[in-house]
DNA sequence: CAGTGGTCTAGACCACTGC
DNA sequence: CAGTGGTCTAGACCACTGT
């Protein structure tokens, strides 16, 4: 683990233990390198980490502030492990509706830069947040990078098999989202009527060599849809 | 402006001028700080910004590629300077239904941290891309801080006001987001039916310094509601 | 193994805040 | 004007890619 990283974490641990909150103040900088004996830009950097993801602010010439989340239960965008990271006080749960090979079709194929033989893996499931239907997820894999992919994997986490596992390294992602309605269906999974309106999520997943692996569309029950993104101004 | 302020948008000018697309590589970092004349850091600095937009991505051992986003009229959350950013090859229009300063009921003086007797202006606008109706906008600007508004900087843009003549600077923002319903007088603006779903973006903005000065509700007509929110993976 | 991007450092100097 | 964060630099060294 890099040096920033492991500084990021810390900072981030001694926010929590002591339990401080919007507008507390941080050590200084010149403290900060003191502490953890690391150059002044290593700080920054860990700092810009951590301002990104929303949990502190900068003031030239005063400090450095806590930036506290005020709402719970919010997926928040910028932390981009899909909700397991915001939504870790809550039982998340997941059942596989299917789980099988199958033939792209051309506009997956546009979204995985996939050629005429390739097959992906799709995957179905429903997503459960305290027992209550949460979402329904299509999520589709590449098989030339996801090469195995079975029911055990499929409800646990697929994601932290492909890093862990198959040594994948996820690099970047392009999320859209829009409102659209339920089928009749995906009403029944997520305990809803047919054509409720619903979040509609599609995320393509990229690795960190800019080749698609995953297209995923997530159809969010429209009461547990609650997303928080942190804005910085450049 | 910054170095790698003039840097970054230098080198997207670079990219849109040889109409560079989706994986194309742009000049190494030693061609590119020698272009530039300025320090390997700061060329890094700048292609970090572009990374957080979504414009580029860096591979080590290979290269800077451009990361292109593939659909349009889609807002970007990571520009964060409201829509304008986004949708500029678009016809924007807006309509002040109404402009007037107010007492806080409770919920808006936790949201903008404010005293018994601040005041704040409510500016109600309909926006409009191509003519139609785009969302409702309810703002809310603390008047000690946008100590004057009128209807005629309420038709233009308020946020250009406030950064260029009232020198205020913006620091960063809480956007959250989740669906809700139109009531009459909303779906009337919207040209669409009473209880139809909308996409409600609430967001709180900051001055640098950490003091809340904006909160405004966003009501996105169902159909216009398209977001894009670029991904990078630490 | 050559090419290329990333990390980390020490330090000079700049810009803003708040007393 | 003292305190504090931000920019920028030169350079050493590391880690990954692709031939």
């Amino acid at each position: 683990m890099l040096k920033y990283e492991k500084v990021a974490k810390q900072i981030e641990q001694y926010i929590t233990d002591n339990q401080l909150s919007q507008g507390d103040k941080l050590p200084i900088l010149d403290e900060l390198t003191e502490q953890f004996k690391v150059s002044k830009s290593t700080i920054i950097k860990a700092l810009d980490i951590l301002e990104l993801r929303g949990m502190i602010y900068q003031v030239r010439g005063s400090g450095i502030f806590v930036r506290q989340q005020k709402r719970k239960g919010y997926i928040n965008m910028a932390e981009s492990r899909g909700f397991k990271e915001s939504l870790r006080e809550f039982d998340l749960t997941s059942k596989v509706m299917a789980l099988k090979l199958i033939k792209p079709d051309s506009h997956l194929m546009e979204q995985l830069d996939l050629e005429e033989d390739d097959e992906v893996y799709l995957v179905k499931r429903v997503r459960y947040i305290e027992e209550s239907p949460f979402c329904i997820e299509y999520s589709y894999y590449s098989k030339k990078h996801v090469m195995y992919l079975n029911q055990e994997i499929a409800e646990d986490s697929i994601f932290t098999y492909i890093m862990n596992d198959l040594k994948l390294n996820i690099g970047f992602s392009d999320t859209f989202f829009r409102i659209s309605y339920l089928n009749e269906g995906e009403a029944g999974h997520l305990e809803l009527k047919e054509n409720d309106p619903a979040l509609r999520v599609e995320t393509t997943y990229y690795l960190h060599n800019g080749q698609p692996f995953n297209y995923s569309i997530l159809l969010y029950h429209k009461d547990q849809a609650q997303f928080f993104v942190p804005g910085t101004h450049y």
